[in-house]
DNA sequence: TTGTATGCGTTATCAA
DNA sequence: TTGATAACGCATACAA
């Protein structure tokens, strides 16, 4: 097994006090002395044994608080189950976690839910307003030396430790592919997105438009609507493009899947139009199964959910250890049989 | 936080070492003191502490000895992958793992690692062959308190502890959902199998009849031959398969995949011909890359390695206290834009 | 500047 | 039949 802190002391000559206020840089101790216990650190590579690390955390505790906008928002639904599902097994280690759920795209709301839970708790878990003032109290936390964790979106320019959540271009560009296969890579397309303003739903369909560049010259882009993930919005776009458009396929980036369906159903369109969406909320999981929709892309929220707790709790025990920053999640292809 | 041993000890009168003496059930405790005991236990619901038994599990040690069928398969490249990941997370643990990589599909060398593992391990990680002697041997060295999972393949009327692997009947469902996408639900295909004798093979056959007779009227099984695994024999049979039917896709649910392919290749028939496979080895890939393959489905072999450690650990700790016996992967369509 | 002592929770050994 | 004690490895408060 390993070297421990114990055979350190005792190849040195010192206590275990000493040693570990080297391997802290508490300070406080000889330079000979610190010279020398580093290099036999050094020589003998040593690293810190997990399970004493573990028990030594349990007893400080950790305590994470978990903000998310998903008040009416389905989709955070598993993730949430994979937070609680990680809340119950960590439990046993000293985690414990508070789940804060906001609605709407609020920034200072989310603001002054972070500043609220700035001394309660060691570590957040955000899913981020893209805004400046976001940004700004993402990095303020950080350097008071809470562990802050974005999931299922990222910010630019934040000093957030990690991200956790899919890559929003690959989804775009998954779409892409799978649409060409279903349409024999010749399609008219319209594709519905949430806002112009997320960057999310706009990388997805950067991603479609760069594969479709590249491989696919028979795909054509008809039209890209906005739907405010609103149903009704997307109802109403969708007949728009039926009506003053020949499309056969449609792409949904975003939510607005239930308003999408509805338009296509009304037209009478269900066998003439290819519709690829993205998650599989109930309403979706439903089209699955009635063939409206034909595939769906998933970005693991269970998983998304479960991680963001876990790498919280591994930056806990081995501080800033990690190398990635980033835990990336596949965009998964869903279709009725393997849902 | 929970209740410990030494709180229990402590409302009871009487010392750690009696409690532990009742929890694991030692004997050699007064009636009385052990009914106290146990309903203190029952009455303030004690469960063990994890990161205490992770602690005394340490020092114990576990020792696990991997046997795989796997020389000369590529496949097993990620599965190794997973299990080396998880070797070295859980070295710290106090856990060592051992891998032993046997060739083709021999009973007897396969029962003779096992005996020779038997008391060198306290766990054994089994890509078992579908024998009478495999099985009985299972049997006999979980009776003995050995901890035996099968990985990739589980076999019948085992007393396995677990299972890690994919569903190949919901594989065999989800090949032939994406084969009717591909193709508008009609097609004329052949099947190319492993071996008739191999149960995950005949499972994705069964699982793509059952769908196509659900779902796909229009779905036409033309032929079925078996490939032995071997690209020689796949080019051999697939060749025989296009000279002799009108088809336009294949799906094959074994190896071979570089036969078959080259087979519809030397004929030219790229373009007529949809191809769907299992899995994701390098000649696969490379196939999607260059669209012979249009879908691939994938069984997380990396996620089977991985898993099939932990779980070892995880039962380790905890005694027989895990209820599911099976852990089974997703069946992820993979194609070229999320490969 | 350094060492000692204790706790985290379970397990196991030894002594009574 | 039971209790006391050490061990696992790290962290830290306190004493020297």
């Amino acid at each position: 097994m390993n070297i421990t802190i114990k055979e350190i002391a005792e190849l040195c000559g010192v206590s275990r006090g000493t040693v570990d206020r080297v391997l802290h840089n508490r300070g406080n101790v000889n330079k000979e002395t610190e010279a020398l216990i580093k290099d036999t650190i050094e020589r003998l590579g040593y690293t810190p044994n997990i399970t004493g690390k573990i028990l030594a955390a349990k007893k400080k505790g950790l305590k994470i608080g978990v903000i998310l906008i998903s008040k009416g928002n389905p989709f955070f639904n598993d993730v949430l189950k994979g937070i609680n599902r990680a809340k119950e097994e960590y439990r046993g280690y000293g985690v414990s976690v508070s789940i804060h759920q906001l609605e709407g795209y609020d920034v200072e709301k989310q603001v002054k839910k972070m500043e609220e839970l700035r001394d309660k708790v060691d570590a957040i878990i955000l899913n981020p307003i893209n805004d400046i003032l976001v940004v700004n109290k993402i990095n303020e936390l950080v350097k008071e030396g809470l562990i802050v964790i974005n999931v299922n979106t990222d910010v630019e320019k934040s000093d957030r430790i990690y991200y956790i959540g899919s890559d929003y271009i690959k989804g775009g560009e998954t779409a892409c592919g799978i649409l060409a296969l279903l349409t024999g890579g010749s399609t008219k397309v319209a594709i519905l997105t949430g806002s112009k303003k997320v960057l999310g739903h706009n990388q997805r369909i950067h991603g479609f438009k760069r594969i479709k560049e590249q491989r696919y010259p028979d795909i054509d882009i008809v039209a890209i609507s906005e739907t405010n993930d609103s149903d009704e919005l997307a109802y109403i776009e969708t007949k728009k493009i039926l009506e003053n458009h020949e499309i056969d396929s449609i792409v949904i980036v975003a939510a607005g899947v239930a308003g999408v369906c509805k338009a296509v159903q009304d037209m009478n369109m269900e066998d003439k139009i290819t519709i690829v969406s993205f998650d599989a909320v109930p309403i979706t999981r439903k089209m699955l199964e009635i063939g409206i929709i034909k595939a769906t892309i998933c970005q693991q929220p269970f998983t998304q959910g479960y991680k963001s707790i876990e790498l919280a709790y591994n930056h806990f025990i081995t501080g800033n250890k990690l190398k990635k920053d980033r835990y990336i999640v596949k965009n998964e292809i869903k279709i009725l049989e393997n849902l």
